[in-house]
DNA sequence: TTATTTTAACTAATGATATTAGTTTTATCA
DNA sequence: TGATAAAACTAATATCATTAGTTAAAATAA
């Protein structure tokens, strides 16, 4: 109930490789012939592994979003209250900055709405939730926050990437001081 | 000095179709063919108007980030501090919903680099430091700021497109809220 | 060991796409 | 009226994703 191949790719290997395509030449570049190539296989050999072009991109944005919760997971670590959501952030805006190809997959699924995808990005929000539990936010402001946490940082990210930021002034520091100035807010809300 | 052809469409006319295609079907369907096919004209006359399928997403993007423009500013006449803040950040999600392709597009150019990008988003750019100069922030913390604003009105509405909110919770209440927060939290750091 | 089954590769062919080259039509202007 | 320039056209090419059908190799079952 086995058997193996004479190539033996798995769907890790595969992903891997689009991911090594995408943070080098951007997501566009993800196309089966040139993953086909870089596997060393012809393109209609990877609908063996997934359904299709849509079906690669899923999986894409799957994998991309484990990687990235696992990136903000480790920076959760032993910290707590400011530093924490401090850190994450930083965490998350280095991850798109080290991985954009693998960032722009997270957005490029054929469907967002899919279960499986939503499922992956849920863990990121419920890690974000917890860490927004230290400021006991009253009712619905703790969705609100989350809301506005993840607006930010995917706002930033990607518009860091797209070169929406010109002035010559430190990406780090506004990071720093943009969040700083919202878990501030959002407490006296 | 200026002849005219059979057909004569014009540049507006096209850009104006192909908004149409996108906000009904996605950027992914604006292709040279369903552009031509909804024109009446063939594929290789559409060269004659851009320079292939990236100079037309270059100019979707500078005709979107127009219009988007043109309805802040629209909503920005006769307001002040927190509610001009709140009025154009409505108006810009507002814009992103009822126009998700021209949104998108805004994003798709081959080279958002690109000067005449840079231009065209530039203007919105200094409406934002203007209208938050009613807030004398002190020294850097203005770029900060708008830099701040920008990736909040550009996440939220990114990622209520891709249905990233999934909780039951109304979205506006939620981008009142952070705005909010945002602008109060900037004014004590 | 031998036979069967399953997996993952392959070739060949199709339709859609963007793009280029060269041509024709049409409207303006001298 | 005739020249010019803009904008349409046809024809052809290369690159895609995709489907259908085939083959080879590895694991399991007899």
């Amino acid at each position: 109930m086995s058997p193996r191949p004479k190539v033996g790719l798995d769907i890790k290997e595969i992903l891997e490789a689009a991911a090594e395509l995408a943070d080098q030449f951007g997501m566009q570049e993800v196309t089966l012939a040139n993953l086909a190539k870089k596997l060393g296989i012809r393109p209609p050999s990877l609908y063996n592994h997934f359904d299709g072009l849509g079906g690669l991109r899923k999986k894409m944005a799957i994998y991309g979003i484990e990687r990235l919760y696992e990136v903000i997971a480790k920076a959760a670590i032993g910290v707590a209250g400011d530093e924490a959501v401090l850190t994450i952030s930083k965490a998350y805006v280095n991850f798109a900055r080290e991985h954009p190809g693998i960032y722009e997959s997270t957005l490029m699924a054929p469907d967002l709405e899919d279960e499986e995808v939503q499922l992956a990005g849920s863990k990121i929000v419920e890690l974000t939730v917890r860490i927004l539990q230290a400021y006991s936010l009253e009712g619905d402001t703790a969705i609100h926050a989350v809301r506005g946490l993840r607006s930010i940082l995917h706002g930033f990210s990607s518009l860091e990437r797209s070169g929406g930021f010109k002035m010559a002034l430190d990406l780090n520091e506004s990071l720093e001081i943009i969040i700083k100035a919202f878990i501030q807010g959002i407490q006296e809300s």
